[in-house]
DNA sequence: TTGTATGCGTTATCAG
DNA sequence: CTGATAACGCATACAA
């Protein structure tokens, strides 16, 4: 079964490919008559534009890009629904790539994308990510980019985020409110943006409430494997500070989680021995016991907001609207469970 | 910056943009020479061919979709990864949608990715989808079409699955085997061959093992937040059968986490006063107390294989080899736990 | 109000 | 070995 194109239809009604195409788009220099007999021929066929011989017209096709470290994040699977719900609104079709905290592998991808003529690009980075030339090839190149969650401060387009500090010096500040005095803290990889502002609010809550900060209750989570990395630090924690520590700042709510795990496993008692905090509210955290706090990051929101941003932006480019950079905060709240 | 295209190779070298096109393309009939030439002003500009105008020419674009009910389920969203992963090594694109158990937007979505012109499709169907039209459109289009987990019989195309019915039988043989004998089914809606095939598992190992099947112990579980459906019915399960029952198998896992919740709640005992059995394997399942015997689907494999096997057909399609439609079955496994 | 000619970037056919 | 030309399906400047 071939598609239909203008063409036949034009075939079918005696006319020029040229007066279908017109009528079709609605020409103002088109009668109403023929308009009308257009459509409805066009409907009856299910006639559907030829998208790469639009795109080649166009420059450009009703298709996004988004590159993400990982999909089996529940985070991230949140904000790609997110997208995907916009997108579909707009009949925008989305193209998923993971990065898998590769660099290069990003890099790959972004080529890929542009050379695909997408029209607009989302991009969260991984952890690796340092250097950003395959960023602003894409900014050079025309295409509207927007940096979510894992941004790069540098780089010259528009951001949705979290604010990673204030959302973690909320939560210690509960911590120390509740009384707790002795708050270690274990923190994400080195590079990126979040979990060195997750640390920088951490500390700062520390301090503010006359709490010296003591670098021997960081610990640096890395192995690529929270949950592991979380179980086996909650030992660490112990065996190093025994009875001098009463609660754990996560980065995250796995390595929160394999705190739990460690924790119930020895029959240490949450939150009277030690309290937890975790940060992105995964759904299993609402279903472990104890339930865990943690701060909701609004995946889903940050994935709609990201979406219906970089939409603009691509409706301002056809538009020849000049587009002033936004930087979106998406508002985070404390979610306090019993784990603290 | 403009993207590079053959006429400005051919400016550039003083040649044709044909020679050029056709030293790219390793014709036979280029010299060596200017080939040579050719393809390292290519590298050098870093030229990638435009997709569209490819697209145009070819009738396809090296794209497939992929829609699934649900991206945020953990086991699709491995499925994705499995997908990404093949698709990524052959320099396929993947467009990404989401259902959401929608049938008619299920219909749109496979309009829109034949508009598209993508090279072949995958598709798990939603819970609602009882009409095959959409689907049959696909074939008649001569797209290559690959259903997997969520299936319908009755298409004429290659299947990737689990074996429901088996799975679910050896998970129920197990708890009779461990001296379950009242064991109760927390099932799925009743639309989807999932749900029917574990469901006839279940039945059947009773059977064989001469229990008898009591459809008081089969709760239905449609109200679209399984975590919920399990509380609830745990708590239902008790009022109605109280010391009458001791053991449950769930259609899935979430089922069985809300109900451990509603039986930790209440100072319930597992595995003593009650069993639990799950289906996925979520990656929760392993971290909640107690932690949850399921049966592992292999989502990741799952991907893998079906993007393969989809590109495969779209190989056989560019060469007019003719394709022998495949059902292809994953292995599951018991994942046995503490919870029974 | 309708139609003709042209070009988007590529490749296949055929002529030199 | 190389190149001119047509075609893929569509939209638009221009002509009628």
């Amino acid at each position: 079964m071939k598609p239909v194109d203008l063409k036949q239809i034009a075939r079918e009604l005696g006319l020029s490919v040229t007066t279908v195409s017109k009528a079709l788009n609605d020409y103002p220099d088109v009668s109403k008559k023929t308009k009308l007999r257009v459509k409805n021929l066009a409907i009856k066929l299910n006639y559907t534009p030829n998208s790469f011989a639009l795109g080649l017209r166009k420059q450009e096709s009703k298709t996004i890009g988004v590159i993400i470290p990982d999909n089996v994040h529940y985070f991230f699977s949140r904000v790609i629904k997110g997208i995907l719900e916009v997108a579909e609104k707009s009949n925008y079709l989305v193209i998923l790539m993971q990065s898998n905290e590769d660099y290069e592998l990003e890099k790959k991808q972004v080529d890929l994308l542009i050379g695909k003529g997408v029209a607009g690009i989302l991009i969260s980075l991984s952890n690796k990510t340092h250097d950003f030339g395959h960023l602003n090839k894409i900014i050079d190149s025309n295409i509207p980019l927007i940096l979510f969650d894992k941004i790069a401060k540098n780089v010259n387009c528009s951001k949705v985020i979290i604010d990673d500090r204030k959302a973690a010096y909320d939560a210690v500040s509960y911590l120390i409110k509740k009384g707790y005095k002795r708050i270690a803290h274990f923190r994400g990889d080195l590079n990126p943006q979040n979990s060195i502002d997750r640390f920088l609010g951490y500390k700062k809550a520390l301090l503010d409430n006359n709490i010296e900060f003591d670098s021997s209750l960081v610990y640096l989570c890395n192995n690529n494997s929270d949950f592991e990395d979380g179980y086996n630090n909650a030992k660490k924690l112990l065996s190093d500070h025994k009875n001098n520590v009463d609660a754990v700042f996560t980065v995250n709510d796995l390595l929160a989680i394999g705190a739990i795990k460690y924790f119930n496993d020895n029959k240490i008692k949450m939150p009277e021995s030690i309290a937890i905090f975790g940060f992105s509210n995964w759904f299993m955290s609402s279903v472990i016991s104890p339930s865990l706090s943690t701060v909701e990051q609004h995946g889903f929101e940050m994935g709609k907001q990201s979406g219906t941003l970089l939409l603009h932006e691509i409706y301002c480019k056809h538009n020849r609207v000049k587009v002033e950079h936004q930087r979106i905060v998406i508002q985070t709240e404390l979610v306090i469970r019993d784990s603290c």
